[in-house]
DNA sequence: TTAATGTTTCAAAATATTTTGAAAGTTTAA
DNA sequence: TTAAACTTTCAAAATATTTTGAAACATTAA
């Protein structure tokens, strides 16, 4: 049986936040995301209140998080004082700056914590010796991955493509 | 300012807990990988309970998701009743598991809605259209994403370097 | 058998996170 | 200026998740 739109659009809404939450953003942040992605126009703060059912004050906090990720844009309409909003469209660009904030506010942080606790005196046991070298291990495998993200991410156009491609051949 | 030991081995496993709990891993289950992974021996329950100062209950209950991930293992010590744990040591292997974990839980799941929720009937308007396309190119691109996963962790050995190189080549 | 040693379960308690909504703040038009 | 239209903030409330701990369950040795 075929799917209405509005049940469609809803279900993909609901899925789309879901998803978020395993993977650590908040559900009303993923939500408001998947809204703008599938609205052919931009949608003014009123608009996602109610088609979320959400209040104003969250809708507010969560639409700054998204832009602050660079994934959300004002937008402003001549002749309108209200502030309307519209999600990046490029499906590659939003992969992008999601991988590039991520690993800032995480991969990045994370590898400094390694970095520093790599750095004990080893001479005291051999438990402290099996730690450094555990901890060093990770760490290489950390920033190796990291770059990775790097390299994969920093051709701008069709980048999943591309690597596909050369991870064929 | 060098760390000690078990100064160093606390803040590793408090980082990695939060690391964790950012990528929608409780924060109990990743400290308790954490600690077998840097344990030069398999610990046992009442080692983890107080190493961590959590109760037996939580203890039980992570311990048994990472043998579910399949990157923590029930050992048995000759002559001893007592259950002893310890953490995959090979760190290319556990993010091999952990990705294919994930995608079979999380990517996969997501492709299906979105397969499903893109098969609406486009002709009522020009919003369904607009709805249908875009999440057409999310499928296209999540799944292609899903395929790459799987293509640079089915390489057992040491995948990161030789996708690295692949990748600058 | 039984007692000892150990593990699992799960309802209730503790904790953490998200959400609300009303007050404070901002901007613009007149 | 002022008032209207709109947005942000944040303490308190609601909700969700994690953790506890004691009872139930399992296994082994004697």
């Amino acid at each position: 049986m075929r799917m209405q739109f509005q049940e469609a659009k809803s279900k993909f809404i609901q899925t789309w936040g879901a998803l978020g939450s395993q993977w650590g953003i908040n559900k009303t942040m993923a939500q408001i995301h998947a809204l703008l992605m599938v609205s052919t126009d931009a949608l003014s703060m009123e608009d996602i209140m109610e088609e979320l059912h959400i209040s104003r004050g969250n809708t507010s906090m969560n639409l700054r998080s998204l832009m602050d990720w660079g994934i959300v844009f004002k937008e402003y309409k001549p002749g309108e004082r209200k502030e309307y909003f519209s999600a990046e469209s490029n499906i590659d660009e939003l992969a992008r700056k999601i991988a590039k904030e991520r690993s800032k506010r995480e991969i990045k942080p994370t590898l400094r914590v390694l970095k520093d606790v790599t750095n004990i005196d080893t001479s005291a046991s051999s438990e402290a010796a099996h730690f450094k070298a555990k901890t060093e291990e990770l760490y290489d495998f950390v920033s190796r991955a990291d770059n990775m993200l790097e390299k994969i991410t920093e051709q701008k156009e069709n980048w999943i493509t591309k690597t596909i491609i050369k991870l064929m051949t």
